[in-house]
DNA sequence: CTATGAACGAACCAGCTAGTTAGTTGTACC
DNA sequence: GGTACAACTAACTAGCTGGTTCGTTCATAG
């Protein structure tokens, strides 16, 4: 049906988001590539990653497990990648920050929504965390990119404390690492203990109608506890 | 050696539940059941659900492959007896409560730290919790024993809230499991996200080092919050 | 037009894995 | 002292699974 051998195939077909790429899309290595990688970060996050099948991940692509081959190698491998460039997303929170202005008490409620915010819109990447817990990050100290990669909201959450304790109002036995430890403690929680919660307590962590409590609670928590004394 | 078929089996020995164990204990229903479940525990804590293997359960049991499907049906039946002695054990946490006559303040700090050194001596029961969580809990929704175990921790909480409230020095916004989940998530973290956090920040929350200041944390994070305003 | 190599696909394979078959041995009870 | 049943074992199998072989097609350069 659609110009199988089209003989003027380039002109009648707008490209895509390629500027003026192939225009029967055939062929296409950064394509397929990110195909395979979108298709495989779902199942591994879904079954984990003993759990997966390569044959299933082939099978959901518009190509074979030849190609997943051909472009990662392994199992372990396209994991890994998978692993890479989920972690490279999550690492875009570093633009959305912009709390060096704010005074710190307000400061530290944005930082904290910010990645409350983040962590539910990107649930596959908890899972995917987890996952790699259960591993004993095993797959992440194989990666040069991800082994020493520092979150970028840690250094601006540091500066915030400083902030606050220089102008008296935050305590000062506090550490930025421990805090974004509690922060993230409370935004994982909620997503990667959602259905053993819900099954033993009979509550949605997820459920729209507690997000803006949650969202409130994690904030004065950390504000009561900065500022108490 | 061990006197492989002894002519006098009966009599030198008290046979029941054991007062000094068999001699021979050929033969034990219940201690081969109890084995399968401890090596099976040790094995799905480690390589989740997908990733644990039969055969390699039954290998490192004194006993054979045929004894798991013989006791336990299937490897998924085994993995429920599995998810259910380890909930179970953890129950027990109930006797240990006795913070009912304790100021609110105090309790809470107790209730919370006994909660801490729970989670920290029980990181199996964690990694079997995270592995639940990735098959989205569908395993404890399948055992009647497990689907509505409510946590006995809670309500004690709920208790100590309200005299904390009824006595001036707590806030009355406050819901129980709520407080609960912030407890469980800070204590959770610390083991279940060790790995990764470790790999990405340098730092091993389990550092026996940083435990008191870890304990303390979560006690005063608690109290600021709750008696707040 | 043709040579070349990247991109692609179907079918295959060896080893693994959950689950079984068929049979043996110990023990309680009479 | 024999019998019924629970406890146990070794060897097997059907199907799955990660990984491969080998061959084809397309785009582009010369």
């Amino acid at each position: 049906m659609a110009a199988p051998h089209s003989a003027a195939p380039h002109s009648d077909v707008a490209p895509a988001d390629l500027p003026q790429g192939g225009p029967e899309r055939q062929r296409d290595a950064e394509r397929t590539r990110a195909e395979i990688l979108d298709i495989a970060t779902r199942e591994f996050a879904d079954q984990g990653y003993a759990g997966a099948r390569v044959d299933e991940i082939a099978a959901k692509t518009s190509t074979t497990k030849r190609m997943i081959y051909y472009y990662f190698g392994s199992k372990q491998q396209l994991y890994v990648a998978v692993l890479e460039r989920a972690y490279s997303v999550i690492r875009s929170i570093e633009q959305e920050l912009d709390v060096d202005l704010l005074d710190p008490v307000e400061a530290v409620r944005q930082l904290a929504g910010l990645t409350f915010d983040h962590h539910e819109s990107h649930p596959d990447f908890i899972r995917l965390v987890s996952i790699e817990n259960i591993h004993r990050a095993e797959h992440i100290a194989t990666s040069d990119v991800l082994a020493g990669l520092a979150n970028p909201a840690l250094d601006v959450l540091a500066r915030i404390l400083e902030r606050g304790h220089a102008a008296g109002i935050f305590r000062g036995d506090v550490d930025a690492l421990d805090v974004h430890m509690v922060i993230s403690a409370f935004c994982v929680f909620r997503t990667a203990n959602r259905h053993t919660f819900n099954a033993i307590f009979k509550r949605d962590l997820l459920d729209p109608g507690r997000r803006e409590h949650h969202r409130q609670m994690l904030g004065d928590m950390l504000v009561d506890y900065l500022t108490a004394r």
